[in-house]
DNA sequence: ACGATGACTGCAAGCGTTTCCACAGGTCAG
DNA sequence: CTGACCTGTGGAAACGCTTGCAGTCATCGT
């Protein structure tokens, strides 16, 4: 393996131009660095990243923290993250905690801290005090999507205020006996938006004059498959059954149209069904949501993380930029009408 | 930040046995070692990871190339590899690269090069020699997924086979009209699965005296969305429809059910539909598949993997694992039957 | 009682870059 | 013509660990 003493040799240069010419520094002759080019290509030299961060104390590379994978706003904003990181010449470090508190406590503690990202970007993870102080402390800049993160910058939507008018949407059609499918308080412990997406249910019912019926507040893991067995329960209960169901997801949308069917209940025309996301899925089921662009999300973070390095780089600021205040952006989301809502039947 | 150096202060020991008391070597004694332990804990220090990566030659971290991270296959995949190497306290540096060329070749020759992983897992990704080369140049272990890897360990199922499989599945419950829908060739070029999958279906109809209709030899995405577009459009057709559909994936398989309900087909009754890869939602769908365990591919892969970084650490082996000689395994799969398939309707 | 053995320990030499600093030579205003 | 300044360059000091090597000290067989 060549190393940049070779390419020095090789050039008839010192290590140190060779360095700076290679590296798109100034002060390098336009001849010297085209020698130096020249001897690093026939040499296929490749600078060692560990030797570089070392002395350079950055990293280029950016840790993402993400409960899941498989659900769709995680990948989506992991996507968002990964192309945008990529394109900038910066490393993904994935950390998907998944739902075990040990697997997350030695990510936080073990990996995190052990000065080898730039920054780090966590996903709808709640984390205490403690734990943000950690992070803080490693002085590198964090961004939370989607969750809070008090002393960090955070990019989120209103998830409250949407869940309103998603549910105003159904009291404005006309609908009252309306149900709420909700995300799964217990497999979700580092997880508080199922909670604030209720609240907004509960609040648009509550000035709208309407009941909030418990056995019409039922939960799933945010998948498929779990909320089409739950809606399952739901639509078969003996009682009397609402005239409207609005998911806390896309994905349980989605699995409650699938359990309707099974019902012999057409949407809308039985029961409206909507949703909160923009999953690609959407348009297939005619499902009405309210568009979040999870992907375009996660390329923001990444690219508020990179000003903020690079304007950390450009101030000599010894490579650990320096986080600026804290910022908390809301995301622009739109409502997206169609064919899984209308009145309820007469 | 504390270094090395303030540990050993603190705990009254050289930086060199406070090295290998951390990092569980033999010959410290128990006394020293708790003292190291207690002084790196009560300062908070954590190793630097780019000083011991260059000191040691050893990175603990394992990259995965990836197509894709929102299609169920690759984020099963991605998931399996994640928690194994998470828990082998491995960091995972993740090249979602796209279907975009440029993306790929810059992670080929700029990411993977830096001597920053010490292994590189590639899914379903076809390379060039060249591209090979270059990546056992520099004396990591390889696995590929799903892929033909030529000179690298791989792990696959047999796809050809089991497409045969599922195709004869279908002809043994009787039907002589089928259709299949294959993956899009035109955005899959570094990915020849589609291929394999249609020439196991060729030869299962051949064998069967069947013919192969080009115009049910339909394609799409991979997704469910983009199946249930096609599907549409095959059963759509004013001729003659096919009585069963072979779906190289269950996502497309999932798509096409949908597609029929659109059209008032009954599945299985009007028309038979056959996946392929263990989906979570093909219970939901009752749909009849093969599955493979693509968490497990993963999970196996990175096991594999840090087998290999393990035995060449052992073998004092400078860190850099010798690759042992490229094996080639199949993994295990098995064909589900639920209810998407029957006889053909009368 | 004595050399041999083995368990611990510390010194110091790397690991392969980046970057500070000093210095050479050239340019330019006064 | 000279001092001030700028551009390029190379020497060498970090960066923060790991680990080979040599040395200390206690243990043990004979």
């Amino acid at each position: 393996m060549a190393g940049i003493k070779d390419v020095a040799d090789r050039a008839g240069l010192s290590i140190a131009t060779v360095s700076r010419a290679l590296s798109g520094k100034a002060n390098v002759s336009a001849k010297s660095r085209k020698l130096a080019k020249t001897a690093a290509a026939e040499l296929g030299f490749v600078p060692s990243y560990h030797a570089s961060s070392l002395a350079s104390g950055r990293n280029h590379n950016v840790g993402l923290v993400l409960p899941s994978v498989h659900r769709w706003y995680f990948s989506s904003v992991l996507e968002g993250v990964s192309a945008t990181l990529l394109d900038a010449g910066y490393d993904l470090t994935l950390y998907n905690v998944g739902d075990q508190a040990v697997r997350r406590e030695s990510v936080l503690n073990d990996f995190l801290l052990r000065k080898r990202l730039d920054a780090v970007i966590a996903v709808a993870l709640v984390l205490t005090d403690d734990e943000i102080q950690q992070l803080l402390a490693i002085h590198r800049p964090i961004v939370g999507i989607g969750g809070a993160l008090a002393g960090a910058s955070t990019i989120r939507i209103n998830d409250s205020g949407l869940s309103r008018m998603a549910t105003n949407h159904l009291i404005q059609l006309g609908h009252t006996r309306i149900a709420h499918l909700t995300g799964d308080p217990a497999l979700n412990q580092d997880f508080k938006l199922p909670g604030i997406r209720q609240a907004g249910f509960e609040a648009a019912m509550k000035d709208a004059g309407l009941p909030v019926r418990p056995e019409w507040q039922i939960s799933a893991d945010f998948t498929i498959q779990g909320a089409y067995a739950s809606a399952r329960r739901l639509l078969g209960m003996g009682t009397e059954r609402p005239t409207a169901v609005f998911a806390a997801s896309d994905e349980m949308a989605i699995g409650t149209i699938l359990a309707a069917r099974d019902f012999g209940l057409r949407v809308p025309h039985d029961l409206s069904v909507i949703g909160m996301d923009g999953h690609e899925l959407g348009e297939v089921f005619g499902l009405t949501t309210i568009n979040q662009d999870a992907r375009g999300q996660g390329a923001l973070a990444a690219r508020l993380l990179l000003e903020t390095l690079d304007a950390g780089a450009a101030a000599g600021n010894d490579g650990a930029a320096t986080p600026r205040g804290a910022t908390d952006r809301e995301y622009p989301t739109e409502l997206v009408i169609r064919t899984s809502t209308a009145v309820p039947p007469a």
